[in-house]
DNA sequence: AACTAGAGCAACCGCCAGAGG
DNA sequence: ACCTCTGGCGGTTGCTCTAGT
């Protein structure tokens, strides 16, 4: 079927020179293989128009959808009278027509709720985006690439682990016998070939910028003497509405996030998911959402073994005020979020046990402090574990151990 | 004015999960 | 249990615009 709507829809059909016929012939045999293969597309992709849609086009796709409504995507095309793929439309409508949409640029408190949820459930951009009434996964997600990374790497924080690089620099530095540096370290190597921020200028890499990332860069470089309830909270509170998220997407209608807004804001649910609770905790992983779920370990918390970032006295007091006053309007900005986990207790303790560096805010910067006084002993129990997990992998995997790693 | 690099963003791609047969 | 199909998602691409030289 889509070898025969190719082949009538094909221009090469018009002029069948022996370059066309031999071009036809590999487009077919390909086609053929694809199908007997694998799934089919979705459409006939040769036979309808790509790239930046028209005005008329989006007319047309307005004009229907208001008219019946979204239904069968691959549908719609055809009966709006569009020459485009159903994935496409759908696309448009979601990422650009839909009438909710806000397509101004993103605000400072905005910008603070995407950097918060980010560290705290990683790159999934429709729950994040759908905490941000107005906003597309789309929209979030091209924000973060384009510039909040940025922001972030040019502050000294790796957009990945959310930790200063400094620290991951410490960590690296007391584990150097870790094989892999990839995996633990994200994009920290990569960022640090384009920005680093001397942590003796910690205000070089903060002025000028909006208030919601001050606060963040406050947040991260400043555990000491700061309000660890309300940090904490605020952190919890972004786990347990993540959690409510993902049981309510589940029954709410995709296309329409005036609903999805308002299952969003609701309260924190008294049912919210005892199940979910109690049930065996995974650490979220940023890179990517097939592998995002990881049996926790039990022996060890990675959150037990956070360095802090070390300042000058002056940088401290200065930065604990901000901290303070910023994490106040943060837990305005973000009351359902800050009252998420005052009506669950199991979900503090869950989110504490949450060892992963992308989940607990407030717990980190708990265990900074008490990390001043047992820094030795965690550090030694840590790096015990991993070379533990180190020895048994080399005995395990010994040809992938060999490689050297100079920096 | 012409060129270039980088930023921003819309759109596409490929994979996955879930529904339904 | 298996297969097909659709919708959803995250990652990536490529076009357009703008600032700098």
């Amino acid at each position: 079927m889509y070898l025969q709507s190719l082949e009538l829809a094909s221009p090469l059909h018009n002029s069948p020179s022996p370059l066309s016929l031999s071009l036809s012939l590999s487009l077919s045999l390909s086609l053929s293989l694809s199908l007997s293969m694998g799934r089919p597309p979705c459409c006939d992709k040769s036979n309808v128009k790509r790239g930046i849609w028209t005005a008329a086009e989006d007319a047309k796709l307005l004009a229907y959808i208001s008219k019946h409504g979204v239904g069968n995507w691959t549908l719609v095309p055809k009966k709006a009278g569009l020459n485009r793929c159903g994935k496409s439309c759908r696309l448009r409508w979601t990422n650009y027509l839909r009438p909710d949409l806000i397509h101004d640029s993103f605000t400072p408190q905005e910008e603070e709720h995407i950097i918060n949820l980010h560290e705290a459930i990683g790159s999934r951009w429709s729950l994040i985006a759908k905490l941000l009434p107005g906003r597309t996964d789309n929209d979030v997600k091209n924000y973060w690439n384009t510039k909040l990374k940025k922001k972030l790497s040019k502050m000294g924080i790796d957009p990945v682990t959310h930790k200063p690089f400094s620290q991951i620099l410490s960590d690296y530095g007391n584990i150097s016998s870790l094989p892999s540096i990839d995996n633990q370290f994200g994009s920290f190597f990569k960022n640090l070939n384009n920005t680093f921020v001397p942590k003796s200028e910690p205000s070089s890499g903060i002025t000028g910028l909006p208030l919601g990332v001050n606060t963040y860069s406050n947040m991260m470089m400043n555990p000491i003497g700061s309000d660890n309830s309300t940090a904490s909270t605020l952190s919890l509170g972004i786990v347990a509405q993540f959690q409510e998220i993902n049981q309510d997407s589940v029954q709410v209608q995709p296309h329409f996030l005036n609903e999805v807004a308002s299952s969003c804001s609701s309260s924190s649910s008294p049912h919210a998911t005892d199940h979910q609770l109690s049930s065996q905790p995974t650490y979220l992983c940023q890179q990517s959402h097939h592998e995002a779920q990881i049996t926790p370990s039990s022996s060890f918390n990675w959150s037990e073994f956070l360095l802090h970032e070390p300042f000058s006295s002056a940088d401290k007091l200065k930065q604990e005020q901000d901290f303070h006053g910023t994490m106040m309007s943060s837990s305005s900005a973000l009351p359902t979020l800050a009252g998420g986990s005052e009506h669950n207790p199991k979900a503090t303790t869950q989110a504490c046990d949450f060892g992963s560096s992308a989940i607990n805010i407030g717990g980190q910067r708990n265990n900074n402090l008490a990390h001043d006084q047992a820094s030795s002993s965690s550090m030694t129990s840590f790096v015990d574990t991993i070379l533990g997990q180190d020895s048994e992998m080399q005995a395990a995997f010994p040809e992938l151990l060999d490689a050297s790693f100079d920096y």
